[in-house]
DNA sequence: GTCTATAGTCGGATAGAC
DNA sequence: GTCTATCCGACTATAGAC
């Protein structure tokens, strides 16, 4: 791992990006449990010995994959969150950007990664850091679209953020034990309903 | 499994109860991917064919494991529950449940088991119940403080009953992953203060 | 009910040919 | 960089002695 590319082999960039997406599909559809090096050679077609010879690890394999899907989920977060010029926007965004994530099965690869990293030294603060970038961007936009609310800091914005992060990994955990019984919809409808009454409440 | 116990053999009952024991030690401490029959065996000092014996499978131990703590688990936090008069109290309780939760690895322990059981059709749902039992008894715990606060409907009961649910749920799964930088009593803190500014909102 | 022993599978990881 | 082949440890699960 980290060989800074002597030369930008092309060939071997390709193979990383493949090795990556593929770990990724693993986790969603595997889980921690079934993510090997052969189910993820499977997944992408290619041969297990890559996998160690790219990355070193199967760990670190997962760790660099979560952190490129990290990175990708940052920016389209940062600029959708932007826009949201008040806390009723930022409660829509948040359902349009939760909508892609379960598309994508960005929060499943999250929670099955953590907890495969769950008492890891190494691994556990190194993911950490990936989710703590996107607990970062919701304390800043909570701050922003409350900015002029003085009663808002009963509580913190940044204990919000990290609030909200652990929230949405619980959600995620839960879903993906019984997909029938999960319902976002209903809590994003909540969600809305209190943001106006918030509003309502901080600027009459 | 389930042999409903010809003769209430004695000894049969005692293996039992340390298998239970040793697997949810397992899961705690070596997390879903390293808990095996052979690491349960050797945290509980028995041969790892008596999980196979009593319990059919690994998954099916850590099934009956996990439903066992989540009884006994319900039983404290009902007692502790129905002693809370208001919303305020309701919170303080809860700090305190929590900090038995993480003591005994509750929390962990639930955390791992589902991750393990994300996406599996037979071990999701049996999981979920484990966890949908505490939930409704926090949902109870709500309306029974706030049930002549009218205002209180703007999120209903049962929604915040499942999202403090996954809330802790996501918590854990943080926690596990850096001990360091979990910070569960300013949460606390914030919640108390949260609950003083919405008792004082609704009966003034 | 509990033990030993073992079958059979799958896992991470590496050596060495290409 | 990629592939084949392989070592070897760990795993689930069962058969059969006690």
């Amino acid at each position: 791992m980290a060989k800074a590319k002597r030369r930008s082999s092309s060939a071997g960039e390709a193979t990383r990006a493949k090795i990556l997406e593929a770990t990724l599909a693993t986790l969603a559809s595997e889980g921690i449990v079934g993510t090997s090096a052969r189910a993820i050679a499977t997944a992408g077609d290619f041969n297990q010995a890559l996998i160690f010879y790219h990355f070193g690890s199967v760990d670190d394999a997962i760790i660099a994959a979560v952190d490129r899907m990290s990175e990708a989920r940052m920016e389209r977060h940062r600029a959708a969150l932007d826009e949201a010029a008040t806390l009723v926007d930022l409660v829509r965004v948040a359902r349009e950007l939760h909508c892609d994530d379960q598309a994508n099965d960005n929060m499943t690869v999250l929670t099955q990664a953590f907890a495969g990293a769950a008492g890891d030294p190494v691994m556990g603060p190194k993911l950490y850091a990936s989710l703590e970038a996107w607990s970062s961007l919701v304390t800043d936009s909570i701050r922003r679209v409350l900015a002029d609310a003085p009663a808002a800091a009963i509580v913190p914005a940044e204990l919000l953020g990290q609030s909200i992060s652990a929230l949405f990994l619980g959600i995620e955990l839960l879903a993906d034990l019984d997909r029938e019984r999960a319902n976002t919809d209903q809590l994003f409808d909540s969600l809305e309903g209190a943001a106006v009454a918030v509003e309502q409440m901080l600027k009459p």
